[in-house]
DNA sequence: GCCCCCTTCTGACATTTGTCATGCGAGCCG
DNA sequence: CGGCTCGCATGACAAATGTCAGAAGGGGGC
């Protein structure tokens, strides 16, 4: 009986280049292929996929917000994230919904179809390298509301602006962010936010 | 006599994949492949082949970067830029060094291996929706100094540091920042970034 | 040669930020 | 219950930023 497998990447040289090398795998069988988020959940649910491999950024809904359907439709599906460009955040984001395998891109195929392997044995495989980053990143300092007001500041938009997205004064945006620059040691919320992003941390 | 193809692309699963689907293609052979941008020269020069596939993000060297070097070393060799995220700005700048094909990850292999034949004929090809976007997102209205100073400005350095990166007056750096602001019409210098960022005139 | 634009500067001003002190209510832990 | 932290707010002040006017020099084009 052979390992069903799920791909999900919007790329589809990357998508349709991957199915056929794992295709060249005796025990591993493709059995759909989605381009978006919500196209990979109806493949999901059509298929019934024994390990779903998830790209990070996809339109319609990312990797993690699919694995997170996925673990309430379909328990018995494990999960799997691939990625260009791994941030800490998302490794630990991946890692809360229940996301099983976590590995860049620039792992070979064959590494990839072992690390399928490992994930339906139920066990889980994380990228070392990205584990490091996680770790060296450390946990956020900032609160709840701090990181959300930060994320509205990501875009450059003044202070009144974001109270007004917010609904919070504007005194208190600019104590939030104000605290936020202090805890990530930014000159400015400008930087903080590019720091935050490096890290993780929104 | 066959088209030989040099592959350059950072995420392994990707090259690997990739060089597995163009050889099903019998008039293609990838006759090297490389991780990073300085060894996707130390290989052209090394295996000589007709066309060069190059990402566009790669450690080392960008695929443009690349793509004039051989441009001048290897006058023959056509180049193409293969890419996920691909901005107005990039494609201009690939068009501007000789780059003859630009097309998005989003393309299937057999795509691909036709843009690669119809590069090697001496032929351009570049993918519709990125060329309306460039032609959308117009010229850059900024002048050299502004976008330098913008540049400079993208990490959300502080006027100060950001004047003397550039060897100017702190006045002078507002000024262009104003003035840069007035002309993408962003709310501030962090807003006009992005923007600038996005239509490719950075 | 003249005009226009770019570069660079100065100075002045209004506005936006960053920072700090302080206050109050809600929820939690011991 | 008392103390603690957190969320949210004000108000005030200093610093950074955005805007404007003006001025001098250097091309380039016609």
């Amino acid at each position: 009986m052979s390992l069903r497998v799920l791909l999900a990447d919007d790329e589809h040289l990357i998508r349709g280049a991957l199915a056929a090398l794992l295709a060249l795998e005796d025990d591993l069988v493709v059995v759909a292929e989605a381009a978006s988020g919500p196209e990979a959940l109806a493949m999901a649910r059509a298929h019934r996929p024994d390990v779903a491999v998830l790209d990070l950024e996809m339109p319609g809904a990312d990797g993690v917000s699919v694995a997170t359907s996925l673990r309430d439709e379909l328990p018995h599906c494990r999960t799997m994230i691939v990625t260009s460009h791994g941030r800490p955040g998302h490794l630990k984001r991946a890692l809360a919904v229940g996301v099983r395998g976590f590995v860049p891109k620039t792992v070979s195929a064959q590494r990839l179809a072992e690390i399928i392997r490992t994930v339906h044995a139920g066990n889980r495989y994380v990228d070392p390298e990205l584990a490091a980053d996680a770790i060296s990143a450390g946990d956020s300092p900032l609160t709840a509301r701090e990181a959300e007001v930060l994320e509205l500041a990501a875009d450059g938009a003044p202070v009144a602006e974001i109270a007004e997205r917010a609904a919070l004064s504007q005194g208190t945006v600019r104590n939030y962010l104000s605290s936020a620059v202090t805890k990530t040691g930014a000159e400015n919320r400008h930087a903080a936010v590019r720091l935050a992003r490096e890290r993780g941390w929104v």
